[in-house]
DNA sequence: ACACTATTTAAGTAGTTATATATATACTTT
DNA sequence: AAAGTATATATATAACTACTTAAATAGTGT
């Protein structure tokens, strides 16, 4: 199932290399908003907003433990992300 | 060889569906510009001026043959591409 | 309750982008 | 050369976005 519309919202997401900076890290590990702040280098504010849009895509979860709020990736949409694009890397059709 | 700049330089070309469509349309078969606009409901204009944009990032090539201009996928940065995303989308690590 | 810290949200800004219309360029045919 | 067609570029516009600063919300410990 070849959807473009699906496929560019996945990859709209993945266009900012803050995004995927975020992903990389929170695939082994999990982190607070503020070690991602202080990681990449950027407001907790600005972090929070990338979260959010990557919370709303499910692409990562938020566990709040305390007054810390854990996030990690989803890797179920990880793997539904794969399985979505595959096909247009493909040249046989 | 994980450059997230250059994965997001990737996925920015792939975040528009209208690309994403000229894309599918040009891995199949080759396309002038109108037939391509015409099957995208679009002006030539923005057909072509998508097709620059995919043409910078070296995933279509244009094969100018007559007066007409003919598009096709380029297989090699397909296959480029197809690669240096594949670890994102991984969990071991 | 109070001070403190973590996170989110609001508002503003500068920069980018997808598209349209209009124009320019380039090739073909008569 | 002139007319016609295909493609590309220039310019303008409306919409969107990443980030900042400032304020709000929420939880913790004294």
């Amino acid at each position: 199932m070849t959807d473009p519309e699906k496929q560019a919202r996945i990859f709209k997401v993945l266009s900012v290399s803050t995004r995927i900076r975020m992903i990389q890290l929170l695939k082994g590990r999990t982190l607070c908003v503020n070690a991602l702040a202080r990681t990449l280098n950027l407001t907790p504010a600005a972090v929070s907003q990338h979260l959010r849009i990557l919370r709303d895509a499910d692409i990562v979860i938020a566990d709040k433990r305390g007054y810390f709020v854990h996030y990690r990736v989803n890797p179920k949409t990880l793997a539904e992300w794969k399985a979505s694009i595959n096909n247009l890397f493909e040249l046989n059709r």
